[in-house]
DNA sequence: CAAACTTCGGAAAACGTTTTCCGAAACCTC
DNA sequence: GAGGTTTCGGAAAACGTTTTCCGAAGTTTG
């Protein structure tokens, strides 16, 4: 009859209730098989259910229940290929079990990074996943979240706030990159480069300071994690006459740019440059030639991140780390 | 005192009525500027409000009044560019309005885009946007959603359902591809070879129908939009001994991995093979050669469902269709 | 100055659930 | 068969808001 759809008042558990001679908390007890009841009358519920089309409005189940069986991710930019890629892989964990990730991009936007903790915060998610945009001032984004519900941290850390963090081990990574580089680098004939990135954020500037450790009388430009930047900084490079060396990069996103911007020049990779990234990105694949970086245990990650949030149910407000491994990938960007 | 930040219970709108010594209507009130108030009664509510840290839990307010002030987005798959960008360009175009977009991604996978459209619907959101999966299978989802919430199509829909979408011209779009090959192929010496992907999708098929429609002649590969697909179906065509040809693609994820392919296997593009992609997405300026392809307005498409959702309250439950043109970039992938 | 408005704060209903509590019936146990 | 235990359905409270209604003031009007 009035099951036409069109409808635009939705029926409640009431409607199901009447429908079935039953009271509301019968209906609720027959959806939720919260308490054993007699199958003949769970039956007859479960049928008016389907009858009446009914859904339960999960608004006034996480009033009362005080849950709202969702996560939070807030992401600093979705079109970055490595957080949308963390993304997925985030969002496909907790699908396995039942809950929802529902995500919103920040846009490295700080205004909208807080606006987004607040929107989660308001909505009662259970539980939040933060990828800083900025070490130093997304603090009072960070601070604020920890203040309502569990978070975490990923890929990215806040400056001095005792929060669990899961990623990967950037000093270790840029280790191996190192000790790549070594095996062809002659350190006169052939200068490293170094192009930083996202300098503002705990990745960006732990990678950048091991590398500038390491190769102390490096050139070294600092700027953000975008193809752009990685096109602006070769330009600088070229025009400074430097016509060979290894250009070490803190972000796939860099390298990608900077191979393009040689290319374009008429320079070779890897004969005239080297070209060495970090993440591993879908594209570094496909890149022409293929890109020699650094990969990151994105499921791993994703797991982590997982089982913190499941198991410690907040109490674990103590800092916790989980530093995972990540692999050198050589490809052709650099000698082998 | 208990502004500690400790405490698991969150203060409600009763302590702040406590703490001001007011009603908690007054509270609300105060905060929503419903109804005007004398400054001196609303200025100490405020001061309360701030002394106790109050937040309001939205799910309170949504309960009470039916609306979440959130629409959701079901995307199929976050890793391709095309879809990231086009989500980061909603979100935008949204939050400027001060409406939050909830993102779920549908892995490409029926279930999972069903069980989110469940879940945005439970969760009353105001409007949901869709990009379905496929143009048949998604059919059950997209009728879901339309039963219970203003829903939009965006850049793919499905078949035969009565309801609004925006998207680009994809026949126009191929049209400007067809012009563009004609005005140097060679019917004879230059092969066009055509590699479709998304053939279940609408946009997918739209876009491989006009061009078997303008060059019948042409071989035709169909797979998926992935760039692994561009470059197995590479691999095929290169065992088949061409060796030149102009290669036309429906989506620049195909385009890119048909490149990577080509030139690993010491072909070059454009002299050998000519590619062309559609889409637009950020790499294609930046892989090498540079993509020709066509590029979509994601800005206009985000505007349109913008408006589409904010100026129909659902009423026009009326079939409505925002069809956006296209562009042609030529790049280096084909002859100017 | 009485009558008629206006202003503004509070009590309470409402939103759609889940869950506690209660009581009736049924079932054991001796 | 009386007393105790279990089973199971319903009434009602609770979750945190917003909003309708009401009534007590204050203000205008004739």
């Amino acid at each position: 009859m009035e099951t036409s759809g069109l409808g635009r008042e939705s029926i409640t558990i009431r409607d199901v209730a009447l429908h079935a001679g039953v009271s509301i908390a019968t209906v609720s007890r027959a959806l939720s098989r919260n308490r054993p009841m007699s199958p003949q009358l769970q039956e007859k519920v479960l049928a008016s259910v389907d009858a009446l089309g009914y859904r339960p409005n999960l608004v006034g189940r996480a009033l009362r229940q005080k849950k709202t069986s969702t996560i939070g991710l807030i992401v600093p930019d979705l079109e970055n290929p490595f957080f949308s890629a963390l993304t997925q892989e985030v969002s496909r964990r907790f699908s396995k079990s039942g809950s929802d990730v529902l995500v919103i991009s920040a846009d490295n936007n700080l205004e909208l990074e807080l606006r987004a903790v607040r929107s989660f915060l308001g909505r009662q998610v259970d539980g939040l996943v933060m990828i800083p945009c900025d070490e130093i001032e997304s603090r009072e984004s960070v601070l604020l979240a920890s203040t309502g519900v569990s978070t975490l941290q990923l890929d990215r850390f806040v400056d001095g706030v005792d929060l669990s963090f899961v990623g990967c081990d950037n000093t270790a990574g840029m280790n191996l990159v190192i000790n790549h580089i070594n095996e062809f680098v002659d350190e006169h004939s052939h200068p490293v480069i170094i192009i930083g990135g996202g300098g503002s954020t705990s990745s960006g500037r732990e990678r950048l300071q091991e590398l500038i450790c390491h190769r102390p009388r490096s050139l070294v430009f600092d700027g953000n994690f975008s193809f752009d930047w990685g096109r602006q900084a070769t330009a600088e490079i070229l025009s400074k006459g430097i016509r060979s060396g290894t250009i070490v990069t803190t972000a796939d996103v860099i390298a990608l740019g900077v191979m393009s911007a040689l290319i374009t020049n008429g320079h070779s990779v890897p004969m005239d440059f080297r070209v060495i990234g970090f993440d591993d990105v879908g594209v570094a694949y496909l890149a022409h030639p293929t890109l020699t970086t650094i990969s990151q245990p994105l499921t791993d990650m994703a797991d982590s991140i997982f089982s913190f949030m499941i198991t410690e149910p907040q109490s674990s407000q103590i800092q916790a780390r989980k530093i995972l491994g990540p692999k050198l990938v050589v490809r052709e960007s650099s000698p082998t």
